[in-house]
DNA sequence: CCCACACCTGGGAGCGCTACCAGCACAATC
DNA sequence: GATTGTGCTGGTAGCGCTCCCAGGTGTGGG
């Protein structure tokens, strides 16, 4: 196993079935024609000599790239370090093995979109996968990379796009509280700037001004930190409050942690959901919404590997999970 | 930004600045000969042409790689389906973005190490990051990545290798029990096949043998469910067990839980450990021993992607963290 | 019989880059 | 003045692969 012989390339593998080099390429990477006979010879010394296409010299002669990128948008290069993100990388990578390209992770600053257009404008980017980005990054990709990026969270029709059904999750959730009596809800909302966070608030909106319900907003970043400030907020402007609705489980999670500590009860006093059903959600009894992450990253993947012509976008659906915090 | 024209090469760059494209190439690549004067025209151009080095044709002139490869063994895919593996498969793409490397990651089944030389045996795979695996592995790979492999949590001395100090970890919990008056303390194991889970067990052992104390040992394999059913199976052998040793916070989170649904009081009757720290610890108020995992995915990236030369083995501290359950 | 038209093949160019090698200028030494 | 460096330079040969193109061979139709 271990080798020591010079690896065997395509010329040698030409030459122990026989035929010339273009030949044996045809039949290896399927392209043109090959007779059945000259096929199974190929394959067969290929086989032999243990051959493994060099994926640089592929690449070089193809203009095809090497690796795939999963960009981040965000405030600060600490959105890499995510669960979130970890799950989307570590899937991605999983998916791209097969392929025989890489992943590399990176962050974009919100305020500098030419970040992005730097670091595609490399031939070793086969693809991109952009998470939780704007519309205006999307501007930003090259032409090379249009049939080869998708987005994770964006719900743009420009590109591909791959998305939680935020505003259903939320909808859900709402409509949750509204039928166990609550009528005063209140919501933690995510940066304004990422349209999921958005499509969330709109259906928080929506739903509570068609049911005469009055709309408390508190503007937060998805946090735990912002929770606990967001829930002192919100009971201290509008003291009636019977429900709080957070933008994420980790929101959802300092909410409750700060009401408990005002010796607000949750859920008799204020119920409180999240949003993700992240692994803490179901030890803390936190009623929430859930979301296939994994099943989601490998179908945005697929479409920037599979070059998919059509599907502007491909909604996963948000579950609602009830637990004992509403 | 969105550049339709076609991508400048080293040809254009060295054309640009009135050399030749050697000149050029040494400038950039920053190997060999070049004066002052050539080297800032060089510059110069590249800068603005927006000139961005081929990977792949630098990759394939080099003999080099494209990528690095994370390997894990187990016993089953599913360990590629893990909070872990998902934290060092990101940072090692973190970590390789900047040498324009990217990751990918393959699950290598215990029995069948061969399925890793095949993997590897390919020129695009720049280096190892070898997970979990065992020293039996460590043979079949290929001469070639000898210098360009780093391990996590086997501790060979054979391969550049990061770990965790589980036996210290474990030592520091097992006492702390032992100052808390536990005397009848039994552990839940991990697999024998995993060093890091031996060393952990071994540490156990010592010092129970030390102390004069009986050794109560459960066959565990970190998940929560084992944790579940060895929560029963301790108790059924040994009724007067005063504390259990989990190998994982997952399976010390299982522990608890079932032995509260078994009207066992934590730490009352039976104190419990964990090992890890994961998010979810904290919540549930285990006490457990902590681990910086994105530091030392990061240090075996670093190890392989700056071939160090000699360190052997590279131990991160376990802290000790105090909480409820013990 | 020749031609058209399939199918199949090998030769060769060249992707973008680095490494090697010769060659130049200029200074220092004998 | 001849010799030996020392710094720097450009030409050129590939790395391993794919693709284009010219040129086969065989089959069927005019």
């Amino acid at each position: 196993m271990t080798t020591a012989r010079r690896h065997a390339t395509l010329e040698d593998v030409a030459r122990a079935a026989g035929v010339s080099r273009s030949t044996a390429s045809r039949v290896l990477a399927e392209s043109g024609f090959a007779s059945p006979i000259a096929r199974e010879r190929v394959r067969d010394a290929a086989d032999r000599l243990g051959y493994v296409p060099n994926a640089a010299a592929r690449a070089l002669v193809r203009g095809a790239g090497v690796r795939l990128l999963v960009a981040v948008a965000g405030t600060s290069p600490g959105v890499l370090d995510d669960s979130y993100l970890d799950q989307v990388v570590s899937t991605t990578a999983q998916v791209c093995a097969p392929y025989g390209l890489g992943v590399t992770v990176a962050w974009v600053p919100l305020d500098q979109p030419g970040q992005l257009a730097r670091l595609a404008d490399d031939r070793a980017v086969a693809g991109l996968v952009l998470v939780n980005t704007t519309e205006a990054l999307l501007d930003v990709v090259p032409r090379r990379l249009h049939g080869r990026t998708a987005s994770i969270g964006i719900g743009s029709t420009a590109v591909p796009s791959v998305d939680i059904d935020n505003g259903g999750g939320t909808s859900a959730i709402v409509r949750h509280l509204y039928a166990a009596g609550r009528r005063r809800i209140a919501m933690v909302t995510g940066p304004a700037w990422l349209a999921c966070s958005r499509r969330s608030v709109e259906a928080y909106r929506g739903l509570l001004r068609e049911a005469g319900l009055p709309v408390r907003e508190v503007a937060g970043d998805f946090s735990a930190a912002r929770g606990r400030s967001a829930a002192r907020e919100v009971l201290h402007r509008w003291p009636d409050t019977d429900a709080i609705v957070g933008i994420s489980d980790a929101t959802a999670l300092g909410v409750i942690d700060q009401l408990r500590a005002d010796g607000v009860r949750v859920p008799a006093d204020v119920a409180v959901t999240g949003f993700d059903d992240i692994p803490l959600a179901s030890v803390t009894a936190l009623t929430t919404a859930s979301h296939p992450v994994r099943r989601i990253a490998a179908a945005a993947a697929t479409m920037v590997l599979e070059q998919r012509p059509a599907p502007p976008t491909t909604m996963f659906p948000s579950s609602l999970v009830l637990r004992e915090s509403a």
